[in-house]
DNA sequence: TTTTGACTTTTAATTTAAAAAAGTCAATAA
DNA sequence: TTATTGACTTTTTTAAATTAAAAGTCAAAA
């Protein structure tokens, strides 16, 4: 088995525990555990818990991107666009709960690097949503309007309702977070019919 | 000096303490030595913190809601009675900054008639608003819509954003705090730019 | 190159002890 | 009878100490 492999194989094991009980309560021994190995040959391959961590969460956000990007092509216009940009989300909640939790203090201060990427992350999807409601604009769906202010205030409203449902507390109940998509989606559903050429 | 005024007095030693360092660091000790009287004495009017506390939440309510229908009737038109409201609920968070908190565990634990009371006043404020939007498509300023449902989404969205910004920490830092009010104001313009009739 | 045993350091959880605050009540004064 | 207090008990917080667990290191070996 070569490298790549060997490596893929570690991040697929500790995806399965930190999404299923957080980062913090999987230590690296359960996760070598998992695979049949010391935590000393995880460590070769991963340094320390931050590295391990942050090909996690690359992979994670290449996914999320991924599929942003074909709901996005496949929508016929901005506003299914936007919606299906909530469902993606909550696709994501559901299959890496613990992974979805909002920058805390505790991440801020032991996994430095990854509440750094979060931040590009955030800055990417706002960027996503300026070029929908763009392309939104260019079709004559929607009215003319500074996109780059109207993405952030989409964006910081759906953080918002996310961190304050799900905030960084442990496992989000399941009637509570469906709870919150469905607020979610009314919100940006309003402030969509706003953005509407008439 | 009789009851009803002293009652008076301790309220207003009480929320000077509570408003600035918050409820659960001020001791009742303290409200009562800023009076000149032993914990025992305050005892005789309030049995316990929470009967205090219920008090003083029950002073600011009254403000709070005489501020909202002054400002609501002075309103031209739903739009800007709307953004009034977001004026006045920062001119409270200004003036009683540790009350203003949401409820978390802790409150719900030790002062589960305080937090039962503010539940009362979410919703109150719900129907306020619906009320306004009633008006507003009265008058034809607004699209007929389903006004209990935009409410509460105004509702919510406007407490996602302090729960976020704020949430139930300390003190809540002036920046941050007047770039949330500024955000919010931000999503209601976008939301109610939505609800005008054409 | 990869893995491990044996190790040190750091961090987290638990317990314990001390301090502070809340709450009680019989007595006392107005 | 109303209001207040001293002296008290109970509960809650805080701080310190202990312990246990996890993270991280490294020379030796496969």
């Amino acid at each position: 088995m070569e490298q790549t492999e060997k490596t893929e194989h570690i991040i697929e094991a500790a995806i399965k525990r930190f999404a299923h009980f957080g980062v913090h309560k999987t230590t690296l021994t359960e996760i070598a555990d998992d695979l049949g190995i010391t935590k000393q040959a995880l460590a070769y391959y991963f340094p320390d818990k931050q590295a391990l961590l942050e090909a996690v969460e690359q992979k994670i956000i290449t996914e999320f991107f991924q599929l942003v990007n074909e709901h996005a092509t496949a929508a016929p216009n901005a506003e299914l666009s936007l919606l299906s940009l909530l469902e993606v989300k909550k696709s994501f909640f559901d299959k890496y709960a613990m992974l979805m939790q909002q920058v805390g203090p505790e991440m801020l201060a032991n996994f430095s690097r990854v509440a750094e990427s979060r931040k590009k992350v955030q800055a990417a999807v706002a960027v996503h949503i300026a070029q929908v409601l763009e392309q939104g604009i260019a079709k004559g769906e929607l009215k003319p309007m500074d996109t780059t202010e109207v993405s952030m205030v989409l964006y910081e409203t759906m953080s918002a309702y996310e961190h304050c449902f799900v905030g960084r507390q442990a496992v989000p109940d399941p009637h509570t977070f469906s709870e919150m998509c469905i607020r979610q989606k009314a919100v940006m559903q309003l402030i969509i019919n706003g953005l509407k050429a008439n």
